[in-house]
DNA sequence: CTACAATAGTTGAAACAATCAATAATCTGC
DNA sequence: GCAGATTATTGATTGTTTCAACTATTGTAG
């Protein structure tokens, strides 16, 4: 059992190495990212949007400002990933719904960002697994309060 | 052994766990830093910092533009960490070198960032231990090809 | 029914970090 | 001693995101 002082050097350590791997993930996403014609958060929002769904409640789920919803749904619509479709009864409102392409696209998200690349492979199947579920751990914590 | 579709697959589960820890991680340290008055990208310099160092060496070190060192350099001489010094023989060089609180505070960053903090408490003393080196492998095969 | 507050999406201005381009001072090699 | 490279700085520019103001609609109290 850890002191208060080895738990937050126990910490700081963990933070240090996430903060150190990221950029690797990072850098490769985004060089995919681009070559697709599409940023971090128009991914995250495809990604985000599976039965069609308000800008608002968009916005709400990703915790950015509604007026920016306007700008990745019109990079994402440019790409004919999304359309926007009026609300049956609210006149307001429209919903971001997937198109064909959007839905093929979805699926194969892993493929396009990940596919011959071996940015893990120091680690082995196993080793990966183990952390994927370390993390997951974090995540559960996290999400279910 | 994993086919190319399985290894495809866990390593874009993996990067997904990532993607999805770090924010859990950056919100808190990005809260600390900014009662500190500082930016991530401050303090990040200030970790570069050791011994007495060229301005354009920091823009190397840390792959940042030369000018932006500039504005970072102002803001951790305005908060009395690091002094910009005359290089003995170059005048066209300037050195940065951390003053007696600088080294404090970089003494003191573990604390500053996470001490009172419970970021990582479903885990166990050992699994964070094993977390943190899982991705030191991935770092040192990063860092040394 | 009408008037008035609340809501959804858009637009344009602004904040912010970071890069690029141009400048002034200095150094190096011939 | 001078042409060309190097160091730090400044000012303009890009790109992402938020903020504030606006339009069109809907819900509601009287």
């Amino acid at each position: 059992m850890a002191t208060d002082r080895t738990r937050t050097a126990q910490t700081a350590a963990l933070a240090d190495a996430l903060y150190t791997v990221m950029p690797m993930v990072v850098d490769h996403v985004n060089d995919r990212l681009e070559s697709l014609g599409m940023t971090n958060t128009d991914l995250w929002a495809l990604r985000s949007i599976d039965a069609p769904m308000p800008m608002k409640d968009l916005a709400h789920c990703m915790d950015i400002d509604p007026s920016y919803v306007t700008l990745v749904a019109d990079r994402l619509e440019e790409l004919g990933l999304i359309e926007r479709r009026p609300h049956p009864t609210d006149r307001r409102v429209k919903h971001l719904v997937l198109t064909a392409e959007g839905r093929r696209f979805k699926r194969t998200i892993p493929d396009r960002l990940w596919a011959g690349q071996n940015t893990f492979s120091v680690l082995t199947d196993a080793e990966r697994t183990q952390l994927t579920d370390l993390l997951g751990r974090l995540i559960a914590d996290r999400t279910t309060p």
